[in-house]
DNA sequence: CTTTCTGTTAGAAA
DNA sequence: ATTTCTAACAGAAA
């Protein structure tokens, strides 16, 4: 799924078109998409609206105009966010509505439908990503469970070189940890440690001064350049349009196994490493 | 046909 | 407490 990057790209465009919209209704195709009961997940939603959109790591936090609560929204490998409207158009999927321009697919999950006519749609192939109300009380305690994540107050040099410190696993897996870093996933993990010079399969608490420094700078550096070319697509991914990321001709080791390295020439290669595919050249120690 | 892989992460096991 | 492995699911590729 959807990194930062790509939440974030999803959370700014639906920011600026479905705020103040007055759900009308609700339309819940597969339950396992929604967390807990829902009954009453649609009768919360329907009638509210969204008053503003929020986001921690890769999970998007609806908050709504009544009731106090939130709808969050998971994505986790294959989830989409598409919002479309009568005469408009959803990319991909052969439709199911005839007619009247709010094409929906079998991996449809949830519809939510709009007072003025357009919806917001959840798809999911994989069926893993889910949506759930929560009160503001369960939300702090879900957002405690969240580390550190690149472009908050949060991430400063000292805050991540104090994530690494004692860390007795590689480099790699603390990146993906969300516990401890949010928002960035394998594909983002394997450009920072190449910006880095720094080889994933490394023991975190080995790291030196400078190569912290490096991934520091890499993190904020790449994740920001990302967010500007609206994430990444390498196949399921998309934004509220339905439209793919544009970041993809910016990867430099990412899904390039077997190829020339972009800095030194060597060949890129792929292993396995906590438990994905991990992509680096030996030019980074 | 079967096996392995895929942008994630709870939860179990070690 | 930390780290590693697996399952949840669908589909493409080998």
């Amino acid at each position: 799924m959807p990194e930062l990057p790509e939440v974030e790209t999803i959370r700014q465009d639906l920011r600026a078109k479905i705020i103040g919209l007055k759900i009308k209704n609700i339309e819940v195709r597969n339950q396992k998409s929604v967390r807990g009961e829902t009954d009453v997940f649609c009768s919360v939603l329907k009638g509210n609206s969204i008053k503003e959109i929020d986001r921690i790591g890769k999970l998007l936090i609806f908050q709504l105009a009544k009731s106090g609560q939130y709808m969050l929204t998971h994505l986790k490998m294959t989830g989409q966010l598409i919002y479309s409207f009568r005469g408009g158009r959803v990319a991909g999927g052969h439709s199911l509505d005839k007619g009247d321009g709010l094409e929906s697919s079998k991996h449809t999950h949830v519809i939510i439908s709009f007072s003025d006519g357009s919806q917001l749609q959840f798809n999911d192939m994989r069926k893993f990503g889910y949506l759930q109300l929560v009160n503001s009380k369960e939300l702090e305690k879900i957002k405690a469970g969240y580390g550190i994540e690149p472009g908050k107050e949060n991430f400063s040099l000292a805050d991540l070189k104090k994530v690494f410190a004692n860390r007795k696993t590689n480099i790699k897996a603390v990146l993906l940890n969300q516990k401890l870093i949010s928002g960035i996933g394998n594909i983002y993990a394997d450009e920072i440690l190449f910006a880095a010079k720094v080889k994933p399969t490394r023991i975190a608490n080995s790291l030196s001064e400078t190569e912290i420094k490096k991934i520091h700078k890499a993190s904020l550096e790449i994740i920001k350049k990302a967010i500007k070319n609206r994430g990444t697509t390498f196949s399921n991914y998309r934004d509220a349009d339905g439209q793919k990321g544009n970041f993809s001709r910016f990867l430099q080791v990412y899904e390039r196994a077997g190829l020339k390295c972009l800095r030194c020439s060597g060949i890129i290669k792929k292993i396995k490493l906590a438990g994905r595919g991990t992509h680096f050249c030996d030019c980074q120690e």
